[in-house]
DNA sequence: CATCTTCCGTACAGTACTGTACGGAAGATG
DNA sequence: CATCTTCCGTACAGTACTGTACGGAAGATG
């Protein structure tokens, strides 16, 4: 009946194949090129298998999302809720963020951001996200005397710049970002880093691999 | 041979409309989803009419990137290079454009950056876009003083900022908005701003309509 | 080594699109 | 009002996807 197929090489994929697949389509193209068959494609098997570990591309998407929650999240209000005697000092801690891809997803946290504005479930938790984070950069304004207005508009200004930032894709090199580093420091956190400070943070961004 | 078809109201459309929908498509829905298909279904008509108007799909979505091109990129140049006496009332003059959504389309501005993502050439025209405005603030920073490094890290974190806002899709009143004006400048400008500027700046705010 | 479980290849049915061909309707023009 | 031009309806061919059905291969298990 069925003529016997050659032996075949039997390439077997995992869930989190899939998942790694889809978020770099999810990432580079978009969530609406996030389709079974290409990723299938470029896993080089059969959609079938897709069906297997997912019910239906809709449990695909929120799989990716749990996973963007549980990785960038924590990473700001970590940093941000870290004791330090100055507000610059405080403020280089959270830069360690934006310095280091491996705290905080950037590419992913866009294409998130992209996502929830065609996508009112998204648009709900990425809110949530953005409010506690900029809550924990106005407690952080707080504790060191700042107004609680204040300390709100300064959290918002520097979540935003960044968020900004990286909206405009704006590709900096560590040296430039280091160059530049006190007159951000003094627009962000009012004040002016001390040389320690400043020795500080250069150590952590030539720490970071790559 | 062919049945003689009833009358029919004949709904026909222009070039504008066809791109009018189109723009909503990409804004709302994303650049994935700007579908000959849909549009037609939505403007009630055959998809013939859109290849009598438009090669292709192609050629609609240039004409998308030429209209942004237009509207928004000289907004923010105008209001930056405008004489004033004080940073503040210079500052206040860029702020006409996130208040004004006349000035400034930023639901069409975010759907350009999502599409620049996924799409090199889209990338390259927004870049381009981006350096301009900025050298625009730059330019007005040093105007008031401020040295070369300190005015680009000024107009940087001002543009970055704003279009931080916008990524968060942050939903300000007025009232909000104009509550928190001075604080908001005294971070951007570095300088109180008069009473007189902020009153010409709510006299703006309030003429909007809508 | 017989059976069980996990995973995937193949095939099928259905949907949603793109672009082309062509004829004809409706208004514009002399 | 005959003809011309502009636009659109219908029909067709082709492509790219989704999800389901089912059988079977390959390793796991006793």
């Amino acid at each position: 009946m069925t003529p016997r197929r050659p032996p075949a090489p039997r390439t077997r994929v995992t869930r989190d194949d899939w998942l790694r697949v889809a978020r770099d389509a999810l990432v580079n193209e978009g969530v609406d090129q996030v389709k079974v068959a290409v990723l299938a494609q470029r896993l080089q098997v059969a959609r079938s298998s897709f069906y297997w570990y997912f019910t239906d591309r809709d449990h695909l998407a929120a799989a990716l999302l749990d996973q963007w929650e549980a990785h960038n999240t924590s990473a700001i209000q970590e940093r941000a809720s870290r004791p330090a005697t100055t507000i610059t000092e405080a403020t280089l801690h959270v830069f360690e963020c934006w310095a280091d891809p491996r705290l905080f997803d950037v590419p992913l946290e866009f294409a998130v951001r992209d996502w929830a504005r065609r996508d009112e479930a998204v648009r709900a938790r990425l809110a949530a996200a953005d409010e506690g984070r900029i809550d924990a950069l106005a407690a952080m304004h707080r504790r060191f005397g700042f107004g609680r207005k204040e300390a709100l508009v300064r959290a918002r200004v520097q979540y935003h710049s960044q968020i900004g930032l990286y909206a405009l894709g704006v590709q900096e090199t560590h040296a430039e970002r280091l160059r530049l580093l006190p007159l951000y420091l003094r627009v962000f956190a009012g004040a002016e880093a001390s040389r320690e400070e400043l020795r500080e943070f250069e150590r952590f961004v030539r720490s970071i691999p790559g």
